[in-house]
DNA sequence: AACCTGACGAAGA
DNA sequence: TTCTTCGCCAGGT
């Protein structure tokens, strides 16, 4: 079966009202990495656990969970499923372009609510010599 | 209580 | 660099 996850709640702990509150911070057109929230929520290893609640809570809470995304700056859903194409039409909806089927450049358009000092200076290592 | 799934992720091979 | 393994957390059976 599929076992409802729906139709059940996530025990609103701590954690969970962390991670609903964080979510709802994600700024339009903007994204954050499923480890990151968990990261932000207090819990560095609970990626799974976000995903998990956001699965459960999205709708309820309305969260704008499609600007969650996994550490590779990429769509988590299978691109053969409905919520696949949903997030991605929302995302496009927000200003985010893709470079690929599911993902786009992550450092362009993730939220840096956790990053206090900017500095870096990422540049490609071999742009034109 | 034991074992399983799942919108994850870092580390190895 | 891609694939696999294993650890995490929440919840289900």
């Amino acid at each position: 079966m599929k076992s409802s996850l729906r139709s059940s709640e996530v025990r609103l702990t701590e954690f969970s009202l962390a991670v609903i509150a964080l979510v709802k911070e994600i700024p339009h057109g903007r994204v954050a990495t499923y480890g990151q929230i968990a990261r932000l929520a207090g819990k560095p290893h609970a990626a799974r656990g976000v995903g998990w609640i956001l699965n459960s809570c999205a709708e309820k809470y309305k969260l704008p969970w499609q600007r969650v995304v996994n550490s590779k700056g990429k769509i988590s859903f299978s691109t053969k499923a409905e919520e696949f194409a949903l997030q991605k039409k929302q995302l496009k909806a927000e200003g985010i372009e893709f470079t690929s089927i599911s993902g786009f450049e992550l450092e362009e358009y993730q939220w840096k609510k956790d990053v206090a000092k900017p500095k870096r200076s990422p540049r490609t290592p071999q742009m034109f010599s």
